[in-house]
DNA sequence: CCCTGTGAATAGCTTCACAGCC
DNA sequence: GGCTGTGAAGCTATTCACAGGG
């Protein structure tokens, strides 16, 4: 099994472009295809950032990476961006993608209309359940994972993704690999362990839960006038908080809570 | 309808931890919550650092805006660390969420283990198409839209997760935020438009696809020592690449690519 | 005068490297 | 000796603000 590594600089420019801007960049897609969509000719950076849900000059500097495809004065010209970005991101040709694991998620991406439009084909739907074999998941019959290899050499697939149980992810990236998967979209609460080389982005639905639960907590904390302190959805009603702390290690009461107000060590059970 | 503003100072630390932390401590909560399992009693922050996925550096700073919770030379109790990033991350309670859109998504949504066995509890499904009303999914009967409002304030809602299609989450959004949620998990590929004070994270499939396949194509680029160029999976079969560009703006043929070498114009049909 | 493109300034994040404590 | 906690350095990203072309 591999031994994990992922790290690259972080910042790894691929040709100069920063990944901060090549993760906005399907956003402006999308708000440039519905511009398209409605016959819209020019576009504003300031009407086009909004559109996209960021600022203005971000925009700008994100584009500047990419060359100067607008014209002062007036904008940038919606068709000739898309295209310009649909190349960048090498959405101009297809790529085969294979889901691995048809549970509710899997079948969820493989009805995902997203996808094909934007360059992505489902070449195929693999789960280890024999019982599954050969039913058709919106309109592609589900194969076994015995056939992974073949399926993934016959198709030239290149892209494959995990929505699998976590007990079953790595396995199934390590196959995934060995067959020439070189990027990995996992959806399995799991850190993937890939060779050099190799892609794995994640989407971890409960992690971004975690984070808003996180800034609910302190709006809470904000109204009762109070810095984090806790309390559920709308203060109806009590929930359950959840039993006192873990004794803490013998040593480590030596805690010492960044600012003062709040001790940070028992839950100090709710306010009404 | 509102208009939008999500953008925070960007880093609003909420009391002095990181954006960039938060988002982290449900890694390691996570990696913390197997080690628990395990009942392994202490870890240090090279072990826990590998089994998150970051590096060891990192998450000791991480570490240090919460406080000083491990003990030098030996490492981190885990239980405790379990709890006090729990309590940090606010689920040390209870928190109620509404899935608003029972297609295939929300269904995998609301079958999601992992939202109950992190303080997330799916109060309510609702969807705006009647037939499916009363059906059970997860367990949980279908509620229909006009219920929304009640449903929330009779729950003390204050996270909403939006897995509709893309037409109707702006309307769904206003309608969540006026019955008084807060924080709202969005998978419906759109900006939302949100007063203050109100959260959105989003969650796109397709973007995070594009971010693949934008490195991807790198890889293949430099397989072949030349800069970006194209070509689909393993090179197996040419793929459908798309038709040429929309003719540049008037003007615009002014462009200027960053680098040499590659002209960035025409998609230069790709190779066998 | 409008709007892009971009240096310069600022803010934020990560990594280094080591002091301090067990 | 081992490992945490953290200033300081280095790097990336965002924002500002304005030069410059249409």
């Amino acid at each position: 099994m591999a031994t994990g590594r992922n790290h690259r600089p972080a910042t790894s420019r691929s040709r100069g472009i920063p990944e901060a801007t090549v993760a906005r960049l399907p956003l402006y897609l999308r708000a440039l295809t519905a511009l398209s969509e409605r016959s819209v000719p020019t576009v504003s950076s300031e009407e086009l950032a909004s559109a996209a849900g960021v600022n203005s000059a971000k925009l700008r500097k994100d584009f500047s990476y990419l060359g100067s495809y607008g014209t002062r004065g007036v904008g940038y010209d919606v068709e000739y961006l898309v295209y310009q970005i649909s190349r960048e991101l090498g959405l101009t040709q297809d790529w085969p993608v294979v889901i691995v694991g048809i549970g509710n998620l899997g079948a969820a991406l493989a009805n995902y209309g997203g996808f094909a439009s934007r360059g992505f084909r489902v070449a195929a739907l693999i789960d280890a359940d024999p019982s599954l074999a050969g039913k058709p998941v919106a309109g592609i019959p589900v194969q076994h994972t015995d056939e992974l290899e073949k399926i993934i050499s016959d198709n030239g697939v290149s892209i494959g993704v995990i929505a699998t149980p976590a007990g079953a992810a790595q396995q199934v990236c390590d196959r995934l690999v060995a067959a020439g998967i070189t990027s990995i979209l996992n959806f399995a609460p799991t850190v993937l362990s890939v060779p050099e080389g190799v892609d794995v982005r994640k989407v971890d639905l409960s992690i971004e839960l975690q984070i808003l639960a996180f800034h609910e907590q302190r709006k809470a904390g904000e109204d009762l006038g109070g810095p984090p302190g806790r309390r559920p959805g709308e203060g109806v009603h009590p929930e359950t908080d959840t039993a006192p702390p873990a004794a803490p290690p013998a040593a480590a009461v030596t805690k010492r809570p960044p600012e003062p107000g709040n001790d940070g060590d028992l839950p100090a059970v709710m306010p009404a």
